[in-house]
Order: structure tokens, then sequence, then C-alpha cells
DNA sequence: GTACAGGCAGTAT
DNA sequence: ATACTGCCTGTA
């Protein structure tokens, strides 16, 4: 059996802030990359599968060859992982309905940023400031004749003031930013570190960040730091739970309700509880229950 | 004008 | 541990 990989469904999951669309191409920030893909079909029902690139070329700019296998997660043992996903009857019809639907792997200090940016927002304005930040910090590059910007080094924000990071549209966000930046130029938070550690550890540390709190800091150990078994829980995943998961979190006085904000300690109940249901691959039953979420909605971001 | 969306930090209880 | 409030920008 080959499992679809679809990269376009992938990038419209909702997690990748800095892509667009231009005629049948795809290009997005890669930190100081720009990574672009090209399609020879214009149906978006269409997946390729792992092995044979059907009418589908990637390209880069500086080039890097074979970065799809890398950014896609084609490394995972995807018919694994959706085989052991596929024994929760929510996760199991996403799966059939979403075919090529695959959790990316974010370059880690974009993502950092990214979500340190996406506190009390929308997808619309996160992408928005990041665009913004990326325009006045980053560099500028030509590729294919267009220009794009690459997304801002740890130092050029770093050095930044906090009026430069307020004229992004980033708001009271600023703050956070110049904290970030500061904890990981002064060495209190290392990636490489992060990502050799456990879940927990990883969050700990993470949480110490200004400006991280619980779902932030599950986003970024999801999307760029090797945490499988993360699993974000914003307002979209809080509603899946009230609507499709009750049953999981009644016993043990651990209901909750979807109107009402959570707070640190339910986060921690609905987050162990969510992680032993869905198990190593948490975050990947997530990605396809927040695509499931957003189109319901009728969300398209 | 007014309501609402959205995660975190800080303070009071 | 929980309740409440302020923070920003934008859309309906």
């Amino acid at each position: 059996m080959t499992i679809p990989f679809n990269p376009e469904i992938s990038i419209n999951s909702g997690q990748m802030f800095l892509w667009e669309q231009i005629g049948n191409s795809w290009y997005g920030t890669y930190g100081d990359h720009i990574i672009k893909f090209s399609t020879s079909w214009t149906s978006k029902s269409s997946c390729i599968n792992n092995n044979k690139n059907n009418g589908i070329q990637f390209y880069s700019y500086p080039e890097v060859k074979g970065w799809e296998r890398k950014v896609f997660r084609l490394d995972d043992d995807i018919e694994k992982i959706l085989s052991t996903l596929s024994n929760d009857t929510l996760v199991s019809k996403t799966i059939r309905k979403y075919p090529g639907l695959r959790l990316m792997r974010q370059e880690p200090y974009q993502c950092i940023f990214s979500f340190v940016c996406a506190s009390n927002t929308n997808i619309l304005m996160i992408r928005k400031m990041l665009k913004n930040l990326s325009k006045k910090f980053g560099c500028k590059v030509i590729f294919d004749g267009k220009e794009f910007y690459t997304f801002p080094s740890v130092n050029s924000l770093n050095k930044a003031t906090i009026n430069e990071l307020h004229s992004c549209g980033v708001g009271y966000r600023a703050k956070a930013i110049k904290a970030l930046a500061n904890h990981i130029i002064s060495g209190n938070l290392d990636v490489d570190y992060l990502v050799r550690i456990r879940y927990h550890d990883a969050k700990e540390e993470l949480l110490k960040v200004y400006g991280i709190g619980n779902k932030i800091a599950d986003c970024i150990l999801l999307f760029s730091l090797e945490k499988l078994d993360a699993f974000p829980i914003d307002v979209w995943i809080l509603r899946a739970l009230s609507r499709y998961y009750n049953w999981l979190f009644n016993e043990n006085e651990n209901k909750f309700k979807m109107t009402e904000r959570i707070t640190i300690n339910q986060y921690k109940v609905l987050s162990a509880t969510i992680r032993n249901y869905f198990g190593k691959y948490s975050g990947y039953a997530q990605q396809y229950i927040f695509y499931y979420m957003r189109e319901i909605a009728g969300k398209k971001w």
C-alpha cells in the first residue's frame, strides 16, 4: 500500500504561515532559504506517492537537493503512523477525507518566532506580522525573477528596537520577540539540545521564555523540535475535544466547557489525557483534527 | 459606535 | 488553584 502525499494540502494546513501561490507554483520561506514546488496539474485533489514525483517538482534558493524529504517529513514511517491513529473514529475519517495531508517540519528559529507572534490573534494576522518582520529584518532574494525576503536572523531581531518591531504590526508581542531573541543569543535556549531531550523537559525550557505558554510551546515542539507526541490545544482543537472526545474527560471530574477559557491546570489535564489516548504520534492526530475543524468552519487559512 | 476573535502574563482572591 | 483583566490589530 502506498500512502499518498500532497504538498499543496499540507502547506494549507494552517500552520504554515509564509507560503504563497503564484500560478502553478508555491513559494515558501524556510529560514534563509526560499523553497518552491510546482505542479503540472490544476486539480487540488491530485496526489503523488512517496517514490515518484508524478508531475511535481521541487526547487529552492539556494539550491538544496531533496529538501522536500525533510520539510514534508517523508522520512517518517507514515504507514505505521496512520495505521496507529486509525483506531480513532474521527481521525480515521479525516485520514480518508484528506489523502496526502502531512505534518510539516519547520525551520526551528522561524517556527519559534512565528508562534510567539501567534498569541491572541488569527492566522491572517500572523502572516501579516511575519511578512512585515521579514521585509524589515530579512534579506531580499530574487528567485525566478520574483522578490522574496528570508526570515530574519535571530541576530537581526535581537538588535532590533521595540519600536522597530512594533512598526511591523506585532503590537504588544514586540516585547516577547525581543525577550526571545535575547534568550537565544545568550544561550539560554538551545535548539539542538531541545531536539535531543524528551517532550516534558523541552516544554519546561520553552515555558521559561516570556511570551511562550502551553499552546505555543506545544506548537514549537511539534512543528520544529521533533516532538511528535506534542498535541497543541488551541480554540479549534478545544472545540473538537468538547464535541468529539468529551467521553474521554468525563471520568475523574475532568469535564470542561468549550465556551470557557481554560486555565493552565485544565490545559495540563486535557493535554495529558489526549496525549495518553493518541500516544507517540499525537501530533499527527492533532494535524488532521485541526484541518478538519477549520474546514467544517469554512476557514480558508 | 460596538462586539468579537485570539494566548499569555500579572494580580487579586 | 481559579477568576479576572489588559494587551493589539483587524473584521463584521
